[in-house]
RNA sequence: GCUCUGGUGGUGGAAUAGGUAGACACGCAGGACUUAAAAUCCUGUGGGCAGCAAUGCCCGUACGGGUUCGAUUCCCGUCCGGAGCACCA
């Protein structure tokens, strides 16, 4: 009986399946551990080889966690709605549930076929209406929630209709749009429609006019990764920024607690930095200018972040989209103005990405008057001030600012510079450092200095405050497409009503066609009575990230039709103790579902502030391409080493055909019909391929499928070969060509236990030697478990059973331990094994053996050494040296003059035999 | 431009509270078994020099400096790759 992996793998993989031997429950009297994988989105290609990489890790620790006691919850689900199902069935007509739902069922069984050790039971798909039920409940909840920025927290919409009521809207600090000051009296006076859209402003979840990314073709509002040069990704259609109404998350109101909560979560740093990056806290001043357009006078704030600065503005500038742009136009200067502005309209996010070495500008005509100097500077309008970050205008400091510095050099304007001993003729002075001059009262300063006390003196003043902005913006959340959840939101007569809790879930009507209607409006239109009580629902849907931003809460009581969670599950499985997924959701995903969390949090229905704990990227596993080179105008393909003697045309080879470079020519012959007839010119009998690290897709022909290499090498190879390729984190080309050393360690595993079909396992004691080639491995693999250094440990495997069959060693206490050792890593394997060693229940269920150290210490012994009578040491020795010879190496030691000369020895570094160094 | 991250044999990668660099694996070469191949097993394998040989010596962790008895590891500078952000005032 040889090491049959195929049929122990289908019968471990029935055999889990049948007992639901990964079933969990909430378990008080044991400690919990929740493991999550970021679930897949289910395309229609299939796994290759590089996603389960992040699977296998998370597998192998909730297998070792499940060893170490633990009760682990370690379920998996789909985030089933999206894009390219839809445009799948926008070509084919076929319903996007039912090329997903197809997908999954090939997704399962590409899941199942290596062996995880999930709770099938908990499954979650995004599109079920049982579950994107919750997903509309939060929304509603967050439509009926304002941010009080008194408390820190959401707060409901009662609450604030209550305050008008009592003192209008004066008093109130909440994150909001820009809202007019209304006092009590007033509130009472406005009407039903005129109070909805006063509270829309406050409302977490809120319609709102916003620029987004407008494809006339598609018909729909594109995300902006969905967008590349001004034209979209699929279908290659025009692209325009449009200013459209649209639901949005009012995920600003969260920014200083999503930046203050990063502190003490186990995140790499590098993402941290991302995520604090992408939330941009920068603290500084609004500052009040009084600016004239000739007839009237007006206060403009503006925002910096350098108020010490503020003795060298020599110019002022706004946003294009500014609204300060139409009141500070002056007549002689509209033409030009209205100009640029629709240039400036015309162009795309993209396009303008494009140009930012570009300065382009136009004067307004008005002047603004410097509070520190009174002098009066110009007030342009330029496409490098962004309309939706501070104000949308900013006071100009040529000299200090790079951006500024490019633009009065473009026109001509004046440089004044503010620092000791900068210069600025050929460029601006950004640093924060030196000492201020031409700087009035804040001249001898230290810029450190300067800042705070220039904002000082402008609060004095009373010309502004101490301000930080953010950089994150809220999150534009309606999409005009099909296959998404439906906002439970209905309008009556214009005015957005929920859709009561009670009569959830909104289910998503059927469609003639997944294209928009003839009248521009989102796919819904199409639904024939989409009305709430003759009332119309809203017709966009909502975005991919609503699903996935809660479904981990979702997991921990996935049936639950009277809450997302319940309260006692929410309890026992609290939040996410470890999660693995890839970076490209650093300030998507993991922002979004932080903040989903905390809005949760606010309202009293889940129990932790963080959702993910400790969170762990793997790396994109990359394809390797192989090639062949045609011989120009002919059918003869040139082996690798001879092609610089030929004129030749690199062809993408597809890798399957290709064995260590080796191309396979029969194989390669019948691949397509173009190559039935091709000629080779080998070297040495073989036709050797180039090779290069690219993207693994269908056009490279680089795809590697799990399945064929489960059917070659079966599961648990598969499995640790991932492990072995090298560290979690790191990204790296998949090479299906290191394999074969991994496959051959399992069969040597398995030949510790069987010998030409018959059970060697002997009950003997075990022999010091092979206890401490164990010792060392448990203490090993422990170490690197908890470490997520899953490569080494293969290797500290591979070198244990190497030994032990060296030691031939098949004695039943070492190969239980090491059974249990291997189990999270080749769960089939480590079963089957189990099973031979007369166990009945599956060893998930045993105990991760304990580490003893006494079993590994060398046999050591320990050397009193002295020179000159001084003085004496001791050190421990792996192998026998004797004093002399200790003594004689330290003698011979170069350094040895220091000691003699009274520097005391702090340390002797010995390797068996020979002694390396001596440390004073 | 800014932030982060990395650079070690033919290849993937080990080793950092500073201490035998290249574990383990692939590949390659040679050998054993075999009619042959596959599979399996054994040996060698960073570069250079010397030697019949055991072996010895020198150089080597992107490059240049520094700290140290000792640097792949720490510090400064340069070059190259990868990721993210990108006019955020």
């Amino acid at each position: 009986m040889e090491y049959n992996f195929s049929e122990i793998e289908k019968k471990w993989q029935r055999n889990w399946a049948e007992r639901g031997t990964f079933r969990v429950e909430a378990d008080p009297s044991k400690p919990k551990y929740y493991v999550l994988d970021m679930f897949p989105y289910p395309s229609g290609a299939g796994l290759h080889v590089g996603h389960p990489l992040g699977y296998i890790a998370s597998d192998i620790f909730s297998r070792y966690k499940r060893l170490k006691g633990f009760n682990v919850l370690h379920p998996m689900g789909y985030d089933a709605f999206g894009l390219p199902a839809e445009q799948y069935a926008i070509q084919t007509g076929k319903h996007p549930e039912a090329t997903t739902t197809q997908n999954i069922a090939r997704y399962r069984e590409q899941l199942d076929r290596i062996g995880f050790s999930y709770d099938w039971s908990r499954e979650v798909k995004t599109c079920d209406p049982g579950y994107y039920k919750w997903t509309q409940w939060a929304f509603l909840q967050m439509f009926g929630h304002w941010y009080n920025y008194d408390t820190q927290r959401a707060e409901p919409i009662a609450a604030l209709e209550a305050i008008f009521a009592a003192s209008g809207n004066a008093g109130v600090h909440a994150a909001c749009s820009e809202v007019p000051v209304f006092t009590a009296e007033e509130w009472a006076g406005y009407d039903e429609a005129k109070r909805a859209e006063i509270l829309m402003n406050y409302r977490i979840a809120y319609q709102g006019e916003t620029a987004v990314n407008w494809c006339p073709a598609l018909g729909t509002v594109l995300a902006n990764d969905e967008v590349k040069e001004g034209i979209s990704i699929r279908g290659g259609h025009p692209v325009e920024q449009k200013k459209m109404k649209q639901w949005q998350l009012r995920v600003s109101a969260y920014a200083e607690r999503l930046l203050n909560d990063l502190e003490d979560l186990e995140w790499t740093d590098s993402l941290k930095d991302m995520q604090r990056n992408w939330i941009g806290r920068s603290q500084g001043a609004e500052m009040i200018f009084r600016v004239s357009n000739g007839t009237e006078e007006y206060d403009m704030t503006i925002f910096t972040t350098r108020a010490d600065t503020v003795f060298g503005v020599t110019f002022m500038v706004l946003a294009p989209e500014s609204e300060w742009v139409e009141k500070l136009t002056r007549p002689e200067q509209k033409e030009a103005v209205e100009a640029y502005l629709v240039a400036a309209r015309k162009k795309t996010e993209r396009e303008r990405m494009a140009e930012t070495r570009k300065v382009t500008g136009v004067f307004t005509g008005s002047y603004a008057k410097n509070p520190f100097t009174g002098e009066e500077v110009p007030i342009w309008v330029s496409e490098y001030v962004l309309s939706g970050y501070g104000t949308g205008a900013i006071m100009a400091v040529p000299a200090h600012d790079s951006r500024d510095y490019a633009f009065a050099r473009q026109f001509n304007l004046p440089i004044i510079p503010l620092i000791e001993g900068a210069d600025v003729s050929n460029e601006s002075f950004d640093a924060k450092e030196g000492i201020m001059c031409n700087s009035g009262f804040l001249n001898g300063m230290s810029v450190k200095d300067a800042i705070p006390a220039a904002i000082n003196r402008v609060e004095e003043l009373g010309i502004g405050r101490r301000k930080v902005n953010f950089r994150l913006r809220d999150a534009i959340f309606s999409r005009q497409r099909y296959w998404g959840e439906p906002f439970p939101v209905y309008f009556k007569e214009g005015v957005p009503c929920p859709i009561p809790e009670s009569e959830l879930p909104l289910t998503l009507p059927e469609v003639d066609k997944f294209l928009p209607t003839e009248t521009g409006e989102p796919p819904l239109g199409r639904a024939k009575d989409w009305t709430y009580n003759g009332y119309p629902i809203e017709k966009s849907t909502m975005p991919g990230f609503a699903g996935s931003s809660a479904y981990y809460l979702r997991y921990m009581d996935p049936h639950n039709d009277e809450a997302l969670v319940s309260r006692e599950a929410n309890e026992y499985w609290r939040s996410v103790d470890l999660y693995i997924g890839g970076t490209e959701h650093a300030t998507g995903h993991l922002i979004y579902a932080r903040f989903w969390n905390k809005f949760l949090y606010d309202l009293g229905y889940i129990c932790e502030k963080e959702p993910f704990r400790k969170l762990v990227n793997q790396g994109m596993i990359q394809g390797r391409s192989n090639f062949v080179y045609r011989i120009k105008n002919t059918n003869t393909f040139v082996s690798l080493g001879l092609k610089d003697q030929y004129e030749t045309t690199e062809i993408h080879v597809d890798v399957n055909l290709v064995t260590n470079d080796r191309l396979d020519t029969e194989a390669f012959r019948n691949w397509m019909p173009d190559y039935a007839n091709a000629e080779f010119i080998l070297e040495n009998g073989e036709y050797i391929c180039g090779w290069a690290v690219e993207k693994m897709s269908k056009s490279m022909f680089n795809v590697v499928n799990p399945d064929r290499i489960c059917e070659e090498y079966g599961a648990d190879t598969l499995r640790m070969y991932e492990m072995f390729l090298g560290p979690l984190e790191q990204s790296k080309p998949w090479d299906t060509k290191g394999i074969d050393g991994v496959h051959r360690f399992l069969r040597k595993v398995w030949k510790l236990y069987f010998r030409e079909g018959e059970n060697i396992v002997t009950d003997a004691p075990a022999d010091k030697a092979a206890l401490k080639v164990l010792h060392k491995l448990i203490h090993k693999v422990e170490t690197d478990i908890e470490g997520f250094s899953f490569n080494t440990s293969v290797s500290a495997f591979m070198i244990a059973v190497n030994e032990l069959t060296d030691l031939k060693c098949h004695n039943r206490e070492i190969l239980e331990a090491l059974t249990i050792l291997l189990s999270p890593f080749a769960p089939h394997l480590a079963e089957e094994l189990w099973e031979a060693l007369g166990h009945e229940e599956s060893i998930s269920g045993a105990t991760f053996p304990t580490y003893v150290e006494a079993y590994t210490v060398e046999d050591t012994c320990e050397y009193p050494v002295s020179f000159n009578g001084k003085m004496r040491f001791k050190i421990s020795l792996s192998k026998s040296l004797s004093p002399k010879e200790v003594e004689a190496a330290a003698l011979a030691d170069p350094n040895c003059e220091k000691y003699l000369a009274g520097a005391p020895i702090k340390k002797i570094i010995v390797v068996p035999g020979k002694i390396i160094n001596i440390v004073y």
